[in-house]
DNA sequence: GTAGACATGTAACCAGTTACATGATTTC
DNA sequence: GAAATCATGTAACTGGTTACATGTCTAC
């Protein structure tokens, strides 16, 4: 799930790992959050495994700003711990590679052997771009199989526990399916959408 | 978690590991299911707490159908074996002690350190009766100023990112929004309900 | 000279999962 | 006697978390 979130970041451009979990808690930010402590272990597989590596500094879009000027040997310094623009000790800036790509395209495409949970889903849609339209809509209706799924479920849960459920628990159950049905038909929506640009193009 | 749900289940009724299982993904299920490699430890955490402990069997709720006669000496190996009415392996038939009672309450009250998250505030909702009315008042409040906090951080992000945003993020965006809008609403109404009671009785 | 942002990393822990092992009993 | 269901349990793994350790550079 992180390796992918990573993977898709870097694809777009290459980043160092601080300021990649700034743009984890912010694209995907209301959904979920990386702590250091997960996503350096997590650059160091993927660079392990090849799909990252380290580039040279100068990697970000925004402009490099002079901080004025500095003594030969201290810019020597400095180029060599990589410290591009402000801030701190060394970065490691990284990009993906070849079989990063390959990676991120598996990752996006497989049926999430962990429950096809809601983060997960939400996480591929934000990189469903990438996908092959086809795989798009297969993606959209594996979702919505889910979630229909999920709706009878809890229809026969009710059913059979009825009475014994209290106040509470019953508003809790009526607000989980109206959610779940708006889910749904949002899916709907979007798997029009897909279905148009299809035939449009 | 899940030693919150159990302690819940048992304090309606005692039951069993197996049967655990099935109120657990029934009554909680759409929500999340538990597998036995989790419940069994659980239980065993629990006994070893003090906050639960193995009874005697002849505990649910259902009536015990009649196999028939049997030989004394079966009768009696089956007695011994806290085999009730039917099917495999010795049960563990647990119910809630003195102890365990506490603890739930504790659960319960705990303003949930792993973050105020989904599934953790669903769960407690479902035993919102056990606790007093103040207390599920804070709960449905706290909640609710986690899912404002939210909404807050999600429209900052999208002011942040905006161009970026390509049409899947974004309908995404915009849908947790609603979702996350209607969810305050219904806590609203949760609330709302709670102060009714508060002054009218 | 120190507070605070930038930056990387490790270690211990947590709450669960899957896969496996075991075994009784019923039903066909 | 094989398959299904009931029933309990362990071991290895997963995908994170928090807390801690370390260090640089900027701005006041």
């Amino acid at each position: 799930m992180l390796e992918l979130a990573i993977l898709g970041l870097l694809k777009e451009q290459e980043l160092h790992g601080y300021e990649l979990k700034k743009r984890l808690g912010e694209t995907l930010g209301p959904l979920s959050s990386v702590s250091f402590g997960s996503l350096y272990p997590a650059l160091n597989r993927l660079e392990a495994a090849g799909a990252v590596k380290a580039v040279e500094a100068n990697a970000g879009g925004a402009p490099v700003p002079m901080t004025g000027s500095l003594g030969g040997e201290l810019a020597a310094f400095r180029a060599r711990r990589a410290t591009t623009s402000r801030g701190g000790r060394a970065r490691k800036v990284y990009g993906i590679t070849e079989r990063g790509e390959r990676l991120f395209d598996e990752l996006l495409a497989a049926e999430s052997q962990g429950g096809e949970d809601d983060r997960s889903f939400n996480l591929k849609l934000a990189f469903a771009r990438h996908l092959p339209p086809e795989a798009r809509i297969g993606l959209f209706e594996r979702r919505r199989a889910h979630l229909v799924e999920r709706l009878a479920q809890a229809r026969t849960s009710v059913r059979a526990g009825r009475e014994r459920l209290d106040s509470y628990t019953r508003s809790l159950v009526e607000h989980s399916t109206e959610t779940t049905e708006r889910d749904i038909s949002w899916l709907d929506q979007l798997i029009a959408a897909e279905r148009q640009e299809d035939t449009t193009s």
